[in-house]
DNA sequence: CTACATGCAAATGCTTTGCAACCTA
DNA sequence: TAGGTTGCAAAGCATTTGCATGTAG
C-alpha cells in the first residue's frame, strides 16, 4: 500500500480497494461497494466511496466501467478486457474473449474521425435469470406468484 | 404517418420524429432534439420530447442509444449498426462497419451467461476536435486563450 | 366522446461537491 | 503541521412522473 503522488493511503481507501478486488470476475456498483465496505467501516459515507473509486481509477488500480444503463460499475482488474451484462438483473462479469485489436482496422479511411479505441460489451442472461426465463416459458410447471 | 396500436400521431410526435430523422448520420441528445423541435413548436415541453422518444423507440421507428457517458442519444435509423463517439465533445456518428455476428461465437461455452447480443462502440476524435488537439501540440503556432 | 397526449412542475436516481473537522505523511 | 481526506448534507444533471387540461380518432 504505497501512497502515490499527492494521494494518501487511508483506512477507507484500503478497504474500498480490497472490496473491489475481492472478486475479479464480478463487478459491483458504487452502492454495492458502499454496503460491503460498511460492514468493516460502519461510519463511512457514500460520498467517500465515490471519491475513492474515482481516485483509484485515476491511479490505474481499478477501472470504472461505463456500460449500458445509468449505473457505473468498478472492476478490480485494471487491464483491458470485455464484459458481459445480464439484461435482466444488471450483473456484470468478465467476458473471456481476448481484445480484438484488428476490429478498428475496418474503420480506417471510412470515417472522418480519428480512431482511438473501441468498447465491446456482450449482453445476455446470467444463470439465475436464464433459469427464471426458462421457467416462465415452461408449459409444465405451474407458476406461483411471489 | 399511420397511428400504430393504441398510439396517436400528434403534431408533437410528428415533428420530433422528423427532427430525429433529419440527419441519419449524426445523433442528437434529448435536449438537442428539444431545442430543434422548439423552433417549430415553441410551447412543447422537454417531458413531451422524452415521452415521445421513448414511444417512437418502442414502435421501432427510431432507436435509443446508450453509449458511454450519462446522456442518451437517438438514432433515426432503427436498423442495427455501430457508432463512433468523440471522446472530447461527445458527437456520435454512425460507424461504417457491417455488424460482426460471429463475434459472439468466441464466447460460446466460455461463459455461464446465455448470450443474446453485443454492443460495439468506437471511440476517437471528430474532425473539429482532432484539429484542436493537433493545434495544441503544434510547436509552431502560438495558442491564444478564448 | 373517450382514451391517449400535453405542459408544467415536482420527484427520482445516481453522482458530485462545499464545508468544517480530522488524519496521514 | 500542512494539505489531502472524511462525514454530512445539499446540489447537480439527465430523466421520469403526477396531474389537470387538451385533442386525435
Amino acid at each position: 500500500m504505497i501512497p502515490v503522488g499527492k494521494y494518501r493511503m487511508t483506512q477507507q481507501r484500503k478497504v474500498i480497494l480490497a472490496a473491489v478486488q475481492r472478486d475479479l470476475e464480478r463487478h459491483m456498483t458504487a452502492d454495492e461497494i458502499y454496503e460491503a465496505v460498511r460492514r468493516k467501516l460502519p461510519r463511512i459515507s457514500l460520498g467517500t466511496v465515490y471519491r475513492n473509486l474515482e481516485i483509484l481509477a485515476e491511479l490505474g488500480a481499478i477501472q470504472k466501467l461505463e456500460l449500458t444503463g445509468s449505473v457505473k460499475r468498478f472492476d478490480g482488474n485494471p487491464s483491458r478486457h470485455y464484459h458481459i451484462r445480464c439484461m435482466h438483473c444488471g450483473r456484470v462479469d468478465n467476458a473471456p474473449v481476448a481484445p480484438l485489436q484488428q476490429i478498428e482496422d475496418k474503420l480506417y479511411g471510412a470515417t472522418v474521425f480519428t480512431i482511438i479505441g473501441h468498447r465491446l460489451e456482450f449482453e445476455g442472461l446470467c444463470p439465475r435469470c436464464s433459469q427464471e426465463a426458462a421457467a416462465d416459458f415452461s408449459p409444465i410447471e405451474e407458476q406461483t406468484k411471489d
